[in-house]
DNA sequence: TCTTGACTTGGAGTCGACTACAGCCGGTAT
DNA sequence: ATACCGGCTGTAGTCGACTCCAAGTCAAGA
Protein backbone atom coordinates (compact mmCIF):
# COMPACT_ATOMS: atom_id res chain seq x y z
CA UNK A 1 0.00 0.00 0.00
CA UNK A 2 1.23 3.07 -0.84
CA UNK A 3 1.90 6.15 1.33
CA UNK A 4 -0.96 8.03 -0.25
CA UNK A 5 -3.22 5.28 0.58
CA UNK A 6 -2.60 5.09 3.93
CA UNK A 7 -2.82 9.10 4.14
CA UNK A 8 -6.36 8.89 2.49
CA UNK A 9 -7.32 5.54 4.86
CA UNK A 10 -6.06 7.23 8.18
CA UNK A 11 -6.49 10.84 7.54
CA UNK A 12 -2.76 11.10 8.41
CA UNK A 13 -0.61 13.68 6.24
CA UNK A 14 2.00 11.91 4.31
CA UNK A 15 4.67 14.07 6.46
CA UNK A 16 3.29 13.33 9.47
CA UNK A 17 4.03 8.97 8.34
CA UNK A 18 7.52 9.65 7.02
CA UNK A 19 8.04 12.21 10.08
CA UNK A 20 6.48 8.92 12.63
CA UNK A 21 8.72 6.06 10.82
CA UNK A 22 11.74 8.23 11.61
CA UNK A 23 11.36 8.73 15.30
CA UNK A 24 10.30 5.00 15.66
CA UNK A 25 6.75 5.76 16.24
CA UNK A 26 6.22 3.47 13.46
CA UNK A 27 8.11 0.10 12.68
CA UNK A 28 10.37 0.57 9.33
CA UNK A 29 8.19 0.38 6.55
CA UNK A 30 9.33 -2.00 3.78
CA UNK A 31 10.68 -0.43 0.39
CA UNK A 32 9.99 -1.21 -3.34
CA UNK A 33 11.61 -0.07 -6.03
CA UNK A 34 13.21 3.15 -5.90
CA UNK A 35 12.88 3.43 -2.53
CA UNK A 36 9.33 3.54 -2.33
CA UNK A 37 7.25 2.86 1.01
CA UNK A 38 5.04 -0.47 0.60
CA UNK A 39 2.94 -0.59 3.81
CA UNK A 40 1.86 -4.29 4.92
CA UNK A 41 -1.59 -5.05 6.57
CA UNK A 42 1.20 -4.81 10.33
CA UNK A 43 2.04 -1.43 9.34
CA UNK A 44 -1.41 0.10 8.61
CA UNK A 45 -2.49 -1.68 12.16
CA UNK A 46 0.52 0.33 13.86
CA UNK A 47 -0.56 3.31 12.15
CA UNK A 48 -4.35 3.22 13.16
CA UNK A 49 -3.06 2.17 16.65
CA UNK A 50 -0.64 5.36 16.52
CA UNK A 51 -3.89 7.80 15.33
CA UNK A 52 -5.92 5.95 18.05
CA UNK A 53 -3.62 6.57 21.30
CA UNK A 54 -2.51 9.54 19.31
CA UNK A 55 -6.09 10.93 19.30
CA UNK A 56 -6.38 9.87 23.10
CA UNK A 57 -3.51 12.15 24.16
CA UNK A 58 -1.01 9.53 24.47
CA UNK A 59 2.48 10.87 24.09
CA UNK A 60 4.79 10.41 21.25
CA UNK A 61 7.49 9.25 23.69
CA UNK A 62 5.87 6.50 25.01
CA UNK A 63 4.59 5.18 22.21
CA UNK A 64 7.79 5.00 20.96
CA UNK A 65 8.92 3.09 23.66
CA UNK A 66 5.97 0.72 23.39
CA UNK A 67 6.75 0.09 20.31
CA UNK A 68 10.64 -0.28 20.99
CA UNK A 69 9.48 -3.31 23.62
CA UNK A 70 7.46 -4.68 20.79
CA UNK A 71 9.87 -4.86 18.60
CA UNK A 72 12.23 -6.45 21.70
CA UNK A 73 9.78 -9.93 21.67
CA UNK A 74 8.24 -11.72 24.36
CA UNK A 75 11.06 -11.38 26.56
CA UNK A 76 9.04 -7.42 27.31
CA UNK A 77 5.28 -8.32 27.73
CA UNK A 78 5.28 -7.86 31.30
CA UNK A 79 7.23 -4.28 30.57
CA UNK A 80 4.62 -3.39 27.54
CA UNK A 81 1.65 -4.56 29.93
CA UNK A 82 3.44 -1.87 32.45
CA UNK A 83 3.00 0.79 30.05
CA UNK A 84 -0.71 0.28 29.17
CA UNK A 85 -1.75 0.02 32.64
CA UNK A 86 -0.11 3.60 33.71
CA UNK A 87 -1.07 4.98 30.49
CA UNK A 88 -4.34 3.93 31.24
CA UNK A 89 -4.55 5.07 34.68
CA UNK A 90 -3.74 8.52 33.17
CA UNK A 91 -5.90 8.29 30.49
CA UNK A 92 -8.35 7.44 33.36
CA UNK A 93 -7.81 10.95 35.29
CA UNK A 94 -8.03 12.55 32.44
CA UNK A 95 -11.26 11.64 31.53
CA UNK A 96 -12.44 12.11 34.95
CA UNK A 97 -11.32 15.45 34.89
CA UNK A 98 -12.82 16.30 31.54
CA UNK A 99 -15.73 14.78 32.19
CA UNK A 100 -16.24 17.16 35.31
CA UNK A 101 -15.69 20.37 33.09
CA UNK A 102 -18.20 19.09 30.90
CA UNK A 103 -20.70 19.41 33.54
CA UNK A 104 -19.35 22.55 34.55
CA UNK A 105 -20.21 23.56 30.80
CA UNK A 106 -23.26 22.04 31.06
CA UNK A 107 -24.29 24.25 34.47
CA UNK A 108 -22.90 27.27 32.84
CA UNK A 109 -24.75 26.85 29.43
CA UNK A 110 -27.81 26.41 31.38
CA UNK A 111 -26.99 29.49 33.46
CA UNK A 112 -26.70 31.66 30.24
CA UNK A 113 -30.04 30.22 29.08
CA UNK A 114 -31.88 31.45 31.89
CA UNK A 115 -29.81 35.07 31.69
CA UNK A 116 -31.66 35.21 28.45
CA UNK A 117 -35.81 34.19 29.35
CA UNK A 118 -35.25 36.36 32.20
CA UNK A 119 -33.95 39.39 29.85
CA UNK A 120 -37.09 38.49 27.80
CA UNK A 121 -39.27 38.48 30.71
CA UNK A 122 -38.06 42.43 31.96
CA UNK A 123 -36.16 40.31 35.21
CA UNK A 124 -32.57 40.49 35.81
CA UNK A 125 -31.83 38.16 38.62
CA UNK A 126 -28.38 36.83 37.10
CA UNK A 127 -25.17 37.24 38.96
CA UNK A 128 -21.46 38.12 37.63
CA UNK A 129 -19.46 34.87 38.08
CA UNK A 130 -17.02 33.87 34.67
CA UNK B 1 -3.61 37.98 47.97
CA UNK B 2 -0.51 37.89 47.09
CA UNK B 3 0.82 36.06 43.26
CA UNK B 4 2.95 33.45 45.73
CA UNK B 5 -0.72 33.05 47.25
CA UNK B 6 -2.58 32.13 43.99
CA UNK B 7 0.20 30.13 43.29
CA UNK B 8 0.00 27.81 46.00
CA UNK B 9 -3.69 27.65 46.08
CA UNK B 10 -4.16 26.51 42.53
CA UNK B 11 -0.47 25.20 41.59
CA UNK B 12 -0.19 27.55 38.80
CA UNK B 13 3.74 28.83 38.19
CA UNK B 14 3.99 32.60 38.78
CA UNK B 15 5.09 33.01 35.45
CA UNK B 16 2.68 31.35 33.98
CA UNK B 17 0.08 33.46 35.96
CA UNK B 18 1.58 36.74 34.65
CA UNK B 19 2.02 34.97 31.03
CA UNK B 20 -2.09 34.62 31.46
CA UNK B 21 -2.48 38.31 32.24
CA UNK B 22 -0.51 39.37 29.80
CA UNK B 23 -2.10 37.73 26.96
CA UNK B 24 -5.74 38.52 28.50
CA UNK B 25 -6.20 35.31 29.59
CA UNK B 26 -7.11 36.68 32.93
CA UNK B 27 -7.74 40.26 33.74
CA UNK B 28 -5.58 43.21 34.74
CA UNK B 29 -5.21 41.81 37.79
CA UNK B 30 -5.18 45.17 40.39
CA UNK B 31 -2.19 46.67 41.61
CA UNK B 32 -0.98 47.49 45.19
CA UNK B 33 2.28 49.25 46.41
CA UNK B 34 4.69 49.21 44.25
CA UNK B 35 3.22 47.41 41.07
CA UNK B 36 2.72 44.35 43.19
CA UNK B 37 -0.47 42.11 42.48
CA UNK B 38 -3.14 41.78 44.78
CA UNK B 39 -5.48 39.24 43.39
CA UNK B 40 -9.58 39.65 44.58
CA UNK B 41 -11.36 36.66 45.17
CA UNK B 42 -12.95 37.29 41.20
CA UNK B 43 -9.59 37.54 39.80
CA UNK B 44 -8.98 33.73 41.63
CA UNK B 45 -12.43 32.62 40.01
CA UNK B 46 -10.82 33.11 36.79
CA UNK B 47 -7.54 31.73 37.41
CA UNK B 48 -9.86 28.48 38.85
CA UNK B 49 -11.78 28.50 35.61
CA UNK B 50 -8.86 29.00 33.03
CA UNK B 51 -7.03 26.21 34.87
CA UNK B 52 -10.33 24.23 35.10
CA UNK B 53 -11.28 24.78 31.12
CA UNK B 54 -7.40 24.43 29.98
CA UNK B 55 -7.00 21.66 31.87
CA UNK B 56 -9.73 19.64 29.90
CA UNK B 57 -7.94 20.81 27.00
CA UNK B 58 -9.89 24.35 25.72
CA UNK B 59 -7.33 26.22 23.92
CA UNK B 60 -5.94 29.43 25.36
CA UNK B 61 -7.12 31.24 22.52
CA UNK B 62 -11.06 30.67 22.90
CA UNK B 63 -10.34 31.48 26.27
CA UNK B 64 -9.08 34.55 25.96
CA UNK B 65 -12.20 34.83 23.39
CA UNK B 66 -14.35 33.95 26.64
CA UNK B 67 -12.51 36.59 28.68
CA UNK B 68 -12.73 39.40 25.81
CA UNK B 69 -16.56 38.80 25.57
CA UNK B 70 -17.29 38.48 29.29
CA UNK B 71 -15.55 41.98 30.01
CA UNK B 72 -17.92 43.40 26.99
CA UNK B 73 -20.61 43.08 29.46
CA UNK B 74 -24.34 42.18 28.68
CA UNK B 75 -24.48 42.30 25.12
CA UNK B 76 -22.17 39.43 24.24
CA UNK B 77 -24.33 36.71 26.34
CA UNK B 78 -25.13 35.05 22.86
CA UNK B 79 -22.02 35.22 21.67
CA UNK B 80 -20.43 33.80 24.97
CA UNK B 81 -23.08 30.83 25.15
CA UNK B 82 -22.56 30.06 21.84
CA UNK B 83 -18.92 29.63 22.86
CA UNK B 84 -19.38 27.90 25.60
CA UNK B 85 -22.19 25.21 23.38
CA UNK B 86 -19.30 24.89 20.46
CA UNK B 87 -16.37 23.85 23.34
CA UNK B 88 -19.08 21.73 25.03
CA UNK B 89 -19.98 19.87 21.69
CA UNK B 90 -15.84 19.14 21.01
CA UNK B 91 -15.04 18.00 24.31
CA UNK B 92 -17.89 15.83 24.28
CA UNK B 93 -17.01 14.93 20.86
CA UNK B 94 -12.71 13.99 22.65
CA UNK B 95 -13.95 12.44 25.47
CA UNK B 96 -16.09 9.67 23.48
CA UNK B 97 -12.76 9.27 21.30
CA UNK B 98 -11.21 8.67 24.82
CA UNK B 99 -13.69 6.37 26.08
CA UNK B 100 -13.24 4.45 23.07
CA UNK B 101 -9.38 4.10 23.59
CA UNK B 102 -9.58 3.27 27.35
CA UNK B 103 -11.83 0.19 26.34
CA UNK B 104 -9.17 -0.52 24.11
CA UNK B 105 -6.48 -0.38 26.41
CA UNK B 106 -8.42 -2.33 29.12
CA UNK B 107 -8.58 -4.98 26.22
CA UNK B 108 -5.45 -4.90 25.36
CA UNK B 109 -4.53 -5.23 29.28
CA UNK B 110 -6.48 -8.80 29.43
CA UNK B 111 -5.21 -9.92 26.53
CA UNK B 112 -1.60 -9.26 27.66
CA UNK B 113 -2.67 -10.80 30.88
CA UNK B 114 -3.72 -13.85 29.15
CA UNK B 115 -0.72 -14.29 27.01
CA UNK B 116 1.05 -14.27 30.73
CA UNK B 117 -1.31 -16.72 31.79
CA UNK B 118 -0.84 -18.84 28.88
CA UNK B 119 2.87 -18.66 29.17
CA UNK B 120 2.95 -20.39 32.67
CA UNK B 121 0.82 -22.99 31.80
CA UNK B 122 3.20 -23.76 28.90
CA UNK B 123 0.53 -22.73 26.16
CA UNK B 124 1.12 -19.65 24.27
CA UNK B 125 -1.77 -18.77 22.26
CA UNK B 126 -1.15 -15.66 21.73
CA UNK B 127 -1.43 -13.51 18.05
CA UNK B 128 0.89 -10.82 16.82
CA UNK B 129 -1.04 -7.48 17.29
CA UNK B 130 0.06 -4.09 18.24
C1' DT C 1 12.64 12.47 -25.75
C1' DC C 2 10.47 15.25 -22.67
C1' DT C 3 7.31 16.16 -19.25
C1' DT C 4 4.45 15.03 -15.56
C1' DG C 5 3.48 13.26 -11.23
C1' DA C 6 4.16 10.42 -7.27
C1' DC C 7 7.49 9.45 -4.40
C1' DT C 8 12.17 10.11 -1.80
C1' DT C 9 15.49 12.50 1.80
C1' DG C 10 17.27 15.94 4.86
C1' DG C 11 16.71 19.90 7.06
C1' DA C 12 14.45 24.02 8.47
C1' DG C 13 10.33 26.38 10.10
C1' DT C 14 5.97 26.83 12.74
C1' DC C 15 2.78 26.70 16.43
C1' DG C 16 0.79 26.49 21.03
C1' DA C 17 1.90 26.82 25.53
C1' DC C 18 4.63 27.66 28.62
C1' DT C 19 9.26 28.54 31.34
C1' DA C 20 13.46 30.71 32.53
C1' DC C 21 16.17 34.37 33.22
C1' DA C 22 18.43 39.17 33.77
C1' DG C 23 18.07 43.14 35.84
C1' DC C 24 15.46 46.28 38.60
C1' DC C 25 12.50 47.97 42.75
C1' DG C 26 10.91 48.57 47.48
C1' DG C 27 10.29 47.01 52.21
C1' DT C 28 12.03 44.57 56.26
C1' DA C 29 15.63 42.40 59.42
C1' DT C 30 20.44 42.60 61.10
C1' DA D 1 24.03 50.68 55.73
C1' DT D 2 23.61 46.38 53.77
C1' DA D 3 21.74 42.27 52.52
C1' DC D 4 17.91 39.69 51.48
C1' DC D 5 13.20 38.76 50.09
C1' DG D 6 9.45 38.78 47.11
C1' DG D 7 7.75 40.92 43.46
C1' DC D 8 8.10 43.40 38.79
C1' DT D 9 9.01 43.75 33.42
C1' DG D 10 10.66 42.31 29.11
C1' DT D 11 12.66 39.11 26.35
C1' DA D 12 14.45 34.90 25.00
C1' DG D 13 14.47 29.92 25.19
C1' DT D 14 12.31 25.31 25.35
C1' DC D 15 9.39 21.54 24.26
C1' DG D 16 6.26 18.51 21.86
C1' DA D 17 4.41 17.68 17.69
C1' DC D 18 4.13 18.42 13.58
C1' DT D 19 4.52 20.82 8.71
C1' DC D 20 6.83 22.64 4.81
C1' DC D 21 10.05 22.73 1.29
C1' DA D 22 14.04 22.19 -1.92
C1' DA D 23 16.25 19.09 -4.58
C1' DG D 24 16.50 14.61 -6.37
C1' DT D 25 14.79 9.81 -8.39
C1' DC D 26 12.02 7.06 -11.17
C1' DA D 27 8.26 5.23 -14.22
C1' DA D 28 4.68 6.03 -17.41
C1' DG D 29 2.40 8.63 -20.98
C1' DA D 30 2.25 12.29 -25.05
Amino acid sequence: MTIAKVTEKYNIPEDTLRYYERIGLLPPVHRGKGGIRDYTEEDCRWVEFVRCMRGAGLSIEVLIEYLRLYQLGDETIDARKNLLVEQRAQLRAKLEEMKQTLERLDYKIVHYEKITLDKKVENPSCVRVP
